[in-house]
DNA sequence: CGGCCTTTTGAATGTCTTCAAAGTGCGTGG
DNA sequence: CCACGCACTTTGAAGACATTCAAAAGGCCG
């Protein structure tokens, strides 16, 4: 058991998801009506606990507060994390009604306080012309969601360990600073290394290595689960990384 | 220059769709005669030409025939393959109007024809109700995109160059043989070990190795790019491979 | 304080890469 | 028709990056 992360205030739950989007879309008082209503019902799930079973059926939740992941997991053991969920994030397509069998389980990295979007799915599927705005900003939430797939990707197959955690890192910031969990290239990141060597593709000791290494380097500092980004331009340099907003 | 492959037939184009969704969603005349409009204005790329550059807007295509993949390159000239567009795929979303730009590069494989999706697209968006059961089956393709997004995740992440190579010889296979370009566990793969390389993370060098270990071990045959599996089963065990059908 | 999970460190091993070069197949042009 | 060039495949050997094994140190909670 962990208790819920410093750095990450149980803010007025669903203005995440408004808080990311008004800067791109145009979100109406219908949409923001809908999305309050949304986050009225909220369910609290422990740390490390899985939500959901590969092969079970994906209900649509809005993560409101607390980390989670999709992993897949192989019979002998080893575990592959294929993508993070952060406060704000959508788990599930809201714009797509069809049942979706999840090909990968989902797990709580720390305690989870989630809103269930069926509701949302429902009303952006029927009244498409009342929701046009918040529509949008589903879209381009997969989108991101693809963009951080394929950044994934990349890491895996063509990036050292080094600038893998590099480019993770800043993926990671990038996406907090969006729900306004960043401040002084600073934020909270609640994993242990083995998630991090899990999701890097890396063994757990190597994972340790190299994050001393960025540390010697002066490009990050880390206290507990709280990481600095001490030169995110070098940091950006060594990882070739793209900033998610230029996708729009 | 490379002649158009063997084994891939000219059929008529835009009947791959429908054969890869009639199984699984019911397709009104209305939708057929949409893709065979679809597919009347067809256009064709050379092999080895870059599609589309990162950073520009993607209009939709359908994929007739031959083959492209999604790739980044980074500046020091690594490259990553991040998917395989194969006959009867979709390359961009038809069920999303907003332009999208393209986080990745496409590029042909080989001799490349296209049918422009645009008007799909527009039809799909405009006329739902009349085309629900096509919108479905594009629905269904996307998932079937993210869940090869994820497989690849995978392969790259936690598995080793023989079991990566196994897993995906069996994703290729299980998406040709939705558009029937499979016969007796045999297909054709019409690419170099420079690109399976680049897709696998791995170097060319030992590209070369895995596939004569996968020969030597009977595994599978290999004759210039014709490819045939010759225990599938074992194939599967080895690499954990979960057919994409699983998801329906 | 004791137990447990997580982080850290050292040393040996292994998978995969890099470098280098030879072999193969195919299209082009003399 | 043969020779050449070019791209791709194949092979060998050395070296690098990351893993595994093992164990100690640190931190948190009951």
């Amino acid at each position: 058991m962990r208790k819920p992360q410093p750095g990450v205030p149980s803010s007025a739950s669903a203005g995440m998801v408004a808080r990311r989007f008004a800067p791109l879309v145009k979100l109406s008082p219908a949409d923001l009506a809908l999305l309050d209503g949304t986050a009225s019902r909220l369910v609290h799930y422990p740390s490390r606990t899985e939500l959901l079973r590969e092969g079970e059926d994906l209900r649509p939740l809005l993560l409101v507060e607390g980390w989670a992941c999709r992993q897949r997991v192989f019979p002998d053991g080893r575990r592959q994390v294929m993508s993070f969920y952060l406060p704000g994030d959508l788990i599930g397509s809201v714009l797509d009604r069809r049942a979706q069998r999840s090909p990968s389980s989902l797990f709580t990295l720390t305690p989870v306080i989630a809103a269930d979007a069926s509701a949302l799915r429902k009303a952006l599927v029927d009244d498409q012309e009342t929701h046009a705005g918040l529509a949008q900003a589903c879209r381009l939430s997969e989108t991101f969601d693809e963009m951080c797939l394929l950044n994934h990707v990349v890491r895996l197959g063509r990036q050292t360990a080094y600038e893998r955690m590099a480019h993770l890192l800043l993926e990671i910031c990038d996406r907090l600073d969006q729900v306004g969990l960043v401040s002084n290239r600073s934020f909270t990141m609640p994993m242990t290394q083995e998630i991090l060597a899990d999701a890097l593709g890396l063994s757990i000791v190597h994972v340790n290595r190299t994050l001393q290494q960025l540390r010697r380097d002066g490009l990050i500092e880390l206290k507990g689960p709280a990481v600095v980004l001490k030169d995110d331009a070098a940091l950006a340099d060594i990882a070739d990384y793209r900033p998610l907003r230029t996708l729009i």
